[in-house]
RNA sequence: GGUCUGGUAGUUCAGUUUGGUUAGAAUGCCGGCCUGUCACGCCGGAGGUCGCGGGUUCAAGUCCCGUCCAGACCGCCA
């Protein structure tokens, strides 16, 4: 037997039981005439005892250990004369009477204690080392927690979890697919679901009429710190339900992983905002609503007084930063450069303070007299010491540069609580999407959402201004998930693909699979997918997921530990009747 | 495809703005001392291709060009 307890186990109440550990290394402090030894497990570190007078044979081969040796200890748990109260097993510690080394260790690169040590790099090379330290740790028990309870919630509401397969079909619309190649069938792929999206709704074809999944997904897009190859959805759906009932299902859903996870408690319904209204507003369809700081259109108040920036731009808009009037040159000036990088796009910014008179003076004095001003603050509704911030240009540009403004100033003001968690369903999404370069409409949510009935009729003459039921679930500013109510209607179906430009050949060998199976009474549902691994991120109160996920990705897909993507062998090649080549490629294949 | 930031001891970083003696600190590591430590302490020691290549210069970690790697972001991600 190696053990009969783990090392975060004994308490004062085990005194004298006679016990065996195993376990890593820590750390060891030699005094010389005694060494402490601590112990350390999945489930915390206690602290082994050697001491010269009792047995120094056995210290002698303690002072040997090195960090991260794996050894095995026999010995008698005592009450420590000197306690640690930062541990839960401070009060006790093993009198050794038995060691066996049961393996030893090269000297980490970096140690294991410290959570500061060790650069990206390294952290992901090692994964191994890294997931023993207490943050990894910490947000791996997080993850499998927050599924062992999706799952709990989910079967009580009668869904049933079925997986779905890997190996798929290739589809032209939304993100690039990974692609696998066929051994049986040279020539032809197959490609990784970027969701289950239509396997699920066969299988409400199919009579599963709630269905969900914890299931991986592939996307082969360039990559951020909320974005992976590889990530995992909670993936839903659900037949004769309402677009209400979908809603209320999964607001079910998030209160109670707050509640189970966190310990908390959200009473109300979340607030539900109309696509429009976040863009207005905002300038974003996932609005952070841990502060306020709307966005407020200027265009009608600032045009024809010979500002030629505003007179000239579609729109003007701004935020108020409540208190903000006593910032310095410096600090606007930094405004300024943060909307003026090229991330950004803005020209420039406008600023105008309410001094404590209660007169406004601006950055444009030159062009507003004090009545022009007097409309701004008090369409911001700015009180005395409150700082307006304005950008103008072209509508959508000018509101996600106020959008990212407000954001930075949030930051700054500290209004973004990593412990506060404000839940918002934003609704209403845009049916079509315009794109410039392609010069045609593609799906917003995906080619399967059924399109508002009132807004129906404007699919032909105005496509672009048709809403779909279409939501997603936003927390903080990040969008945990998305959904929509599906088209089941075979016809309807045949409409939304002519309108996204496919010809009825195209559509038959993309999708006729799921047009076959509309034929035979296909249910009204709709759906949602969640991003699992950024509400684990969320909930842990972190910024990237990669710390949410055992084995990540790096930011151009590489595995640094395993050393993947990578080549593979000519007879590989051979079977799949695969042959590269490389001669526009600016890199060079190493062997 | 683009923008920005970084790469110096095992590790985390300073030094680069303004080129100039032998490239420093902390931590880790090795050796010695130490019987109540728990960030143990004290003494001593080892440890460097300043990412790589080229250039400017009497002289380059420092300036210039190129390149590789890492991270963040824009494009992209239905």
């Amino acid at each position: 037997m190696y053990r009969t307890h783990s090392c975060g186990e004994l308490r004062i109440k085990d005194l004298n039981k006679e016990v065996i550990l195993s376990g890593w290394v820590q750390q060891s402090r030699d005094l010389g005439g005694m060494t402490f030894i601590d112990l350390r497990d999945r489930y915390g570190i206690t602290q082994l005892v050697f001491n010269m007078d009792v047995n120094s044979g056995l210290c002698l081969e303690a002072r040997e250990l090195g960090r991260e040796y794996v050894v095995q200890i026999k010995g008698k748990v005592t009450e420590r004369s000197n306690k640690n109260k930062n541990i839960p097993t401070g009060d006790i510690e093993i009198i050794v009477s038995d060691l066996n080394i049961l393996n030893r260790s090269d000297l980490p690169p970096f140690t294991i204690i410290t959570d500061t040590d060790g650069g990206d790099e390294l952290r992901m090379k090692y994964r191994y080392l890294d997931l023993r330290r207490e943050p990894l740790k910490r947000n791996m028990i997080l993850r499998h927690r927050m599924a062992k309870e999706t799952r709990k919630y989910m079967d009580s509401q009668g869904f049933i979890e079925i997986e779905t397969p890997f190996l798929i079909k290739s589809t032209p619309e939304g993100a690039r697919d990974f692609i696998v190649p066929s051994r049986m069938s040279p020539g032809e792929f197959y490609a990784l679901p970027q969701s289950p999206q239509t396997f699920k709704q066969i299988l409400m074809v199919a009579g599963y009429d709630k269905y969900y999944q914890i299931v991986r997904c592939f996307r082969d897009e360039d990559l951020r710190a909320d974005r992976q190859p590889e990530f995992t959805q909670i993936d839903c759906e659900m037949s004769f339900v309402t677009q209400d009932e979908i809603l209320n299902t999964f607001e079910g859903l998030i209160k109670h992983l707050f509640k189970s996870v966190k310990g908390i408690d959200i009473h109300d319904s979340f607030e539900r905002m109309s696509y429009k209204d976040a863009m207005d507003n905002y300038g974003s369809d996932k609005p952070d609503l841990r502060f306020g700081m709307q966005i407020k259109n200027l265009t009608d108040l600032v045009k024809g007084k010979g500002f030629g920036i505003f007179d000239n731009a579609e729109y003007t808009g701004g935020i108020c930063a409540k208190g903000c009037g006593d910032y310095s040159r410096k600090q606007l000036d930094e405004l300024t450069g943060f909307v003026r990088r090229p991330q950004i796009g803005a020209k420039g910014l406008v600023y105008a303070r309410v001094l404590e008179n209660g007169t406004v003076r601006s950055s444009v004095d030159k062009f507003y007299s004090a009545q022009d001003l007097g409309t701004w603050s008090e369409r911001f509704n700015a009180a005395k010491g409150d700082l307006m911030l304005i950008l103008a240009g072209e509508r959508y540009q000018t509101l996600s540069a106020l959008n990212e403004l407000r954001l930075e100033l949030g930051k700054r003001l500290g209004l973004r609580d990593k412990n506060r968690f404000i839940p918002l369903w934003v609704v209403d999404f845009p049916l079509l999407e315009w794109d410039d370069e392609t010069k045609r409409y593609y799906a917003m949510h995906h080619p399967f959402t059924s399109p508002k009935p009132e807004d129906m009729a404007m699919l032909e003459t105005s496509p672009g201004d048709v809403r779909a039921n279409a939501y997603d679930l936003v927390i903080n500013g990040i969008e945990i998930g998305g959904g929509s109510i599906r088209i089941h209607n075979k016809d309807l179906q045949q409409k939304m693909f002519k309108a996204l430009g496919f010809t009825e050949k195209e559509a038959q060998h993309q999708f006729g699979f799921l047009m076959d199976a509309f034929r035979y009474g296909a249910p009204p549902h709709g759906g949602i997918a969640f991003g699992f691994d950024r509400l684990v991120s969320l909930f842990a109160g972190l910024d990237s997921i990669r710390d949410v996920i055992a084995f990540p990705k790096n930011n151009v897909g590489k595995d640094v530990m395993i050393d993947t993507p990578s080549a593979i062998s000519e007879e590989q090649l051979k079977e799949l009747k695969i042959q590269i080549n490389l001669q526009n490629q600016k890199k060079t294949r190493e062997s």
